[in-house]
DNA sequence: TATGAATGAGGCTTCATTCAT
DNA sequence: AATGAATGAAGCCTCATTCAT
């Protein structure tokens, strides 16, 4: 059955684009698109920098794919998610911001948010992509959940579109604070990320309950 | 009387420094310190490339010293107006993020947020410097701002430090937003900050008071 | 009888090296030296890269292999048809020039000559054996072929060595203008090499006949 | 008067763009356009691989800007003097090859021929102004210098387009040899371009004059 | 034998920096 | 002080060649 275990070769050229993206994304997250290497990414990737171009054609195609191939399932997660739920939507918000902060906050994956904010301007059409494919389904995806508390009386009327950016926001600063500054072994204690978010629920249930406890 | 009344070089040379740092500091926002040139900068700040080598020994110390310049007197302007504040500590949170909104989110130094962002583990020193001249004293003057209404009964007692975050976040997404996605010309509605900034407090406060509205 | 009948593969295999030659050929002097990729040649031979390094140590000996290849036959070829030519010289000069188009003009091979004269100063011992293999041999044949018409008083007596160029030189031009303006559909009429040759050798001989028709 | 005598840097300055086709030239006749290194170029014209992409911004554009700037000059050069031209058409061919050859033959510039031959498939566009600019004009005069004569009953009637190949061809491939062949040190003697060029003279006219001499 | 993944020297090009004017 | 031509280190990418399978 020489054809279901493939050569250590076959297994390795199989998993190198992954290999190469994983590597792609650390060192872009760490040091900006400009500012990283490709040879760079190639030796973070166990192989050298000929072997990069084997599979991606240029350092700006790569970093697209990195950019890609980190962010289609998150989302879909989140509204698979919610579909399931049941309960109110207060217990629903604590489950998704626990879920993105163990997928997002936690994995190297939550570098992405930095490195798009920081190319946006210089990748016009990856923001786009990024705008359309995860910025505007997580929005859509809370609104509706508020949208849902507001009209079963859970929640206080709010108007949708901005509250969303003030759930949204604190988790976005925890990520982005990890990959810069807290990234940086500075003086003074690390952020306790999990402790701030508890204390944005805490903050926000209040002010959205319609009967606060 | 050559002193009372400089030439028109003379005043051109002393506007020399200023100019160079807002052009530095327009063109690094808007495409990272790697991917700016330094021929760029001095372009936009209508001198040749040589003569920027005349006030700045080199690229980084441009973008150090634009960053420094950009940096001191928004939190020393903020730390006085909470001093002389009189009134509730809901007038004066509203107060300074008005405030802090009309300086930073609308003035093109907002821009500095997120290059310190996306640079901060490229330039650890001047990472530790924004912490120690804007980060630490904007949360230590909010988070006594806090203790006091708290001290004072007007709000419920919270965890100050992770309090500070949630109130921060919402504003520091405002800015970066505008300096990244914002700048792009996606599809979409542009976000209105007033108005999210509005929910954020009205949401926050009823979060915070001891007795809400 | 395995020797008699040998397999496919085998044939195959035995084939390789000439089909790795044209595919050289073709590609050498469509593109030149330096710009055709092994990977090219191998591809258009139908095989890897890889089996292309099994037959020919490196791109410069595959280069040296086809021209020696492209050109050892057609000299003696045309030798010999002048050996056992009867009748005279003016017929034979005409038959000789027809068998040459025939053989260079039309054939791939032709394109020797382009990448001949495209290369000769970074191959300078490679031009020194097709100088010694074509050329002078060329050059002998011809000037033998004049000296007899001269001494038996059919042409007038000229520089021989001189006059061999002049006889030479449309059809060379005719080979080179193919292989380079020829093949890059120009706007305006191919050239008609049949009709120049013709043109040539009725120009050519009233100036060499010592009685013109 | 400091405007009419520009400083050194300045006269430099202004010298550059040719020192670099010359350079430019002299290399891509030598060893083709791939094989030359643009840092060779440079050193040629003995400034650094940087000054050359102050002048041409690559490659690709330095080799063409050299290509058009060798062409213009020559045929109009050759038209002008036709047209001035008093006395036999005969005379005149005599005039034009012998002006031909001293300006192409003997100057750098005649390795134009040689590359234009060997990279017009690898760059049609410049391949098709070369016609326009070189190729068909030159063929037009001659073929209307050859009209004139048979009209005026000096030259038998002979097929012009095909008669001018003809005439072209020894003189091209002189330029070509001696750029190729010629430049190598090979075995054997020189070629001594005028001897040719008297042969084929004499050998044309008799061919083609009505009465031979 | 044949393959094609992998390598790394080398070429093209950019751009921070210098310096003669 | 101001300029901008010049430099060359450094980065992106190609492709001849190798080698494990």
């Amino acid at each position: 059955m020489a054809s279901s275990t493939p050569s250590p070769r076959q297994r390795r050229k199989e998993a190198r684009p992954q290999e190469l993206l994983d590597a792609a994304l650390s060192l872009f997250v760490e040091k900006g698109y400009a500012a990283t290497r490709s040879e760079e990414v190639a030796a973070r990737a166990g192989v050298s920098k000929g072997t990069l171009y084997l599979y991606y054609p240029s350092k700006e195609e790569l970093f697209k794919a990195m950019v890609r191939a980190s962010l289609v399932s998150p989302i879909t997660e989140s509204v698979a998610l919610a579909a399931q739920h049941r309960g109110s939507m207060a217990s629903l918000l604590r489950t998704l911001m626990a879920d993105w902060w163990a997928r997002m906050g936690m994995s190297p994956a939550g570098g992405i948010t930095k490195i798009m904010m920081a190319e946006a301007r210089n990748f016009p059409e990856l923001a786009q992509f990024y705008v359309d494919e995860v910025i505007r389904p997580t929005q859509e995806l809370l609104a509706g959940l508020l949208a849902k508390g507001v009209a079963s009386g859970e929640f206080r009327p709010v108007p949708l579109e901005h509250a969303v950016h003030v759930l949204i926001a604190p988790m976005l600063h925890l990520v982005l604070h990890k990959h810069s500054f807290g990234a940086c072994a500075l003086h003074g204690p690390p952020l306790d990320a999990k402790a701030v978010l508890d204390v944005q629920l805490d903050l926000m249930l209040r002010g959205l309950l319609a009967s606060p406890p």
